[in-house]
DNA sequence: AAAGATTGAGATGTCAATCTTA
DNA sequence: TAAGATTGACATCTCAATCTTT
């Protein structure tokens, strides 16, 4: 068999990627599961609820921004509405749709999550950069950003 | 209800770290599964082994690479291993060991992939970027995963 | 037609229990 | 005891088909 050729840099710096975003991601969640009880991403979907102009959201609008198909979105809403987090409303403008709004009590689980995610986003994530270095990396992520939203979607 | 608080910037920082990730993992998989066949969990499987001295890893080192448990890289193994792209041998020095290894079949996979893999990055990842910033990218993320392997694990 | 949502079927991961070997 | 690997039970995703409304 031939010797592997050189590979392109491109390829180790995205499995560089890869791999910080795997690890930072199972110790956050474990951080939040133990502390908090809430998993990744149904503190993702709180927060994004919480952080909504009215507090709700349509069922699509919520699935695209954490990158779910229909299908997914609506059986995560369906565990996070029979646990009391968030509930269902009819949108009086379209009756296909179905906007979701969090409830009091997924209100409060959000805050507490919060209270032990921040701490834990500087001990595993932003605690390793210099303020200078954030800023550098958060200007590389919305450079990629930009870039993918003007080559498609 | 009271509004919202003000929220941390290191929460902002990591919902675009996640929302660029995902939304590059969706397209480099396209393109992997459209072009070559591959999904990324099975590219990126054949490619540790590719290249790794030997092209034969543990079945444990490799899961622990891709960031899988044992469990789930076992069975990943066995269906990679019914399409012929790797296989597992017996170790001689321990005989709890199962040694997986890339067959010619699986090193040609690898070799296509490759060739389609690297300009769909350029396409959407590092075509974004200048030289520089691929650099400073590269220096932040070797930064993280320090700080990650110093604390822990 | 197309958009929003739901459902069932199928794919694939984790966890815990278990077996073999060190 | 512990490490390496496998298996079954379970969770939860995507995809395709379907229903309702626009």
């Amino acid at each position: 068999v031939e010797p592997p050729p050189q590979i392109d840099p491109a390829v180790t710096l995205w499995g560089l990627v890869m791999e910080v975003h795997a690890e930072l991601n199972r110790r956050l969640e474990g951080d939040l599961i133990g502390l908090a009880g809430l998993s990744n991403i149904w503190f993702e979907v709180l927060l994004r609820l919480f952080r909504s102009p009215g507090r709700r959201l349509r069922l699509t609008q919520l699935g695209e921004m954490v990158s779910f198909s229909s299908g997914g979105i609506s059986k995560l809403v369906d565990r996070m509405e029979r646990a009391g987090l968030l509930e269902r409303t009819a949108d009086a403008n379209d009756r296909r749709a179905t906007v979701v709004r969090i409830t009091a009590e997924g209100d409060a689980a959000v805050r507490r999550a919060l209270e032990v995610h921040v701490p834990s986003l500087h001990r595993h994530f932003t605690g390793a950069l210099t303020h200078t270095q954030a800023r550098q990396l958060e200007e590389l992520l919305r450079t990629l950003r930009a870039a993918l939203q003007s080559g498609r979607g």
